[in-house]
DNA sequence: GGCCCCTTTTGTATCGTTCTAAATGGAACG
DNA sequence: CGTTCCATTTAGAACGATACAAAAGGGGCC
């Protein structure tokens, strides 16, 4: 591809050495007499040469770079995580491999033997819906270190980090009890995700443990999006009596349904509450501001990126499960409902 | 690292045939007997052989990695941009580095040779702001190609990738002149970034076609978030007559001047226009809908995706500079104004 | 001078591929 | 039966670095 790379033999001929002693230069070794390196380290300089660090990887059986696989990076969870990884990674000199599925399997399987073939020394992968986790063992091999991220994997020799999906939603439901409400919606997403299941399941367990049953009409779908979740506004009415709150999939779906109900005439805040979850930067600024769960994606991020490291140094490390904690944040959508 | 990695050398023992012949099989070529082939993939099957691109690499001379370098991940314009960018290098076969500067030229150079040391094909830079082209040039070196996005780098003998800042804000501001406005704001952003002083000059074009001369006092500064813009609303109005209307310097700032608007009790998109620029996911579902300059950042980074492997595949090409086009989209948030 | 020891340097094999040129082994031909 | 030719296969040297063991050079000491 080049005219012609500087190589370390290059530097050895230009300063009438061997191989052998630029590299020891080269890596700092205690061996080389001072006067030898200087001399070096000024050819090195003059020729500009760059270390190739593939060809030192493939000597050493070693790797320098960790994948990582994400559905989307559009999706600022997903930005904010990945920058997460990229900060500690490059921190520690490792290189972030990138990698996006789109939520396709087949993708994924594409991807995933494409970084394969780049030896990382760890992979990080936040699994597209329906990933068969055997599959992927095959593509990747045992050898390769992985952290699944996000969405439990059937078979799990790998570590596993997650959100706690299930008692962040729990606190929103109890946050919204103890206020005084009694009839409380499950807003949006889509019921056949993990994280949609364990969200509803804390609304569940909330509702439950405060003695109150559920009705189904009370849980309603909706694409994760804004504009779907503001389309879906009118399913929570259809019935009398309707909810006097939601706690909602997650944070875009919550500023949808604040349009949707603005739309009505019904003033979020005030004459309804919401709740949501992610805590996206938007969350702080919108009106009302929102009442969410923090996840924190980035710290997330240096998570995942710190455990992989750890896995790389230490490949004996029992694979082992992580639930980060999702904090609620109350701000001014919710408060105690209408007529209390 | 690996306990063992399954090479070519297992397989060709494994079937009794040279590591000659199955890295031709391995590369489809048509040189080897059908019988051959199909015993040497069922070998490779049965092994679970996966290929090591690295060490072909170095044989070869060549790369399959494109680096991609921007800021902040955080920031979605940059993330839909890396997004772009990767869904087309990997279509193309290719991986990519990612590496993010913070807006910090010394984490820039750091980032930037450890990158280099991995011997990407090619680099797509958004240099951090004061970046020193000369001193770049100095550590990728003259043999790697460097596409630019974003701002523009004082030495450039590389490709340059830019928005058409300009007559984005350009036509943003005719569009408020047909309007019927005649005092016209620019709001927000720092004063001294390249692309702030771009879509300024546009600003100031578009008047000055129109005949009408600049107020200094309505080019407020203000930091490019939600927030810190809703804060400086209030400096629009300080002198009588007050503008009408304000070219934004990006969505954020529109979106957080509305929110300022609304608390002051003027209504934006009736009493006030408001243009963005960007034209983020957030914009079309705004209350009002946002008026703004679309920037398809997406289709931006498969331009510059597109760009490095052509120059890539043809070393010899001249660097070009290439102005994407910002497209004005009309919603709800400009309107005439009162009383006209 | 010969011997030992210590510091510094180096020759050579190696990592897992690909490339080159050359070898192998039939089949076809005269 | 000896050639020629073609289709396959292969040995061995790269690629740019590192590891290992061994060599070289200089003192110091007897």
């Amino acid at each position: 591809m080049n005219p012609h790379r500087v190589t370390l033999a290059d530097i050895a001929r230009g300063c009438d050495v061997s191989r052998a002693t630029v590299s020891l230069v080269l890596r700092n070794s205690p061996l080389v007499a001072a006067g030898t390196r200087k001399k070096v380290e000024a050819e090195l300089k003059r020729q500009g040469y760059v270390y190739n660090r593939a060809a030192a990887n493939l000597r050493q059986r070693t790797s320098s770079s960790v994948a990582l696989v994400v559905n989307d990076l559009s999706n600022p969870f997903f930005a904010e995580f990945a920058a997460g990884v990229d900060e500690t990674l490059g921190a520690a000199g490792f290189v972030t491999l990138l990698g996006s599925t789109g939520e396709s399997t087949e993708q994924q399987r594409r991807v995933l033997s494409t970084l394969n073939e780049h030896a990382p020394a760890g992979i990080i992968l936040s699994p597209a819906e329906h990933s068969d986790g055997t599959e992927l063992l095959g593509i990747v091999g045992a050898h390769t270190p992985v952290l699944v991220f996000n969405r439990q994997l059937s078979s799990a020799h790998w570590d596993f980090l997650a959100l706690d999906n299930r008692r962040g939603a729990r606190r929103a439901t109890e946050h919204l009890l103890q206020l005084g409400h009694r009839r409380i919606a499950f807003f949006g997403g889509h019921a056949d995700s993990s994280s949609c299941r364990e969200r509803r399941q804390g609304h569940a367990d909330a509702l439950q443990a405060a003695g109150i049953a559920i009705e189904p009409q009370w849980l309603v779908e909706s694409a994760p999006t804004r504009l779907q979740a503001a389309a879906q506004t009118g399913a929570l009415f259809v019935r009398d009596p309707a909810p006097t709150a939601a706690v909602c999939y997650n944070d875009a779906v919550a500023l949808g349904l604040m349009l949707g109900l603005n739309a009505r005439g019904c003033r979020p805040g005030h004459d309804f509450s919401v709740t949501g979850f992610d805590d996206i930067p938007e969350a702080a600024v919108s009106l009302p501001a929102l009442t969410t769960v923090a996840t924190d994606p980035r710290a997330r991020g240096r998570q995942a990126a710190e455990r992989i490291l750890e896995r790389v140094r230490h490949p004996e490390l029992v694979p082992c499960e992580m639930h980060a904690s999702a904090e609620l944040v109350v701000r001014d959508s919710s408060c105690p409902p209408p007529h209390y």
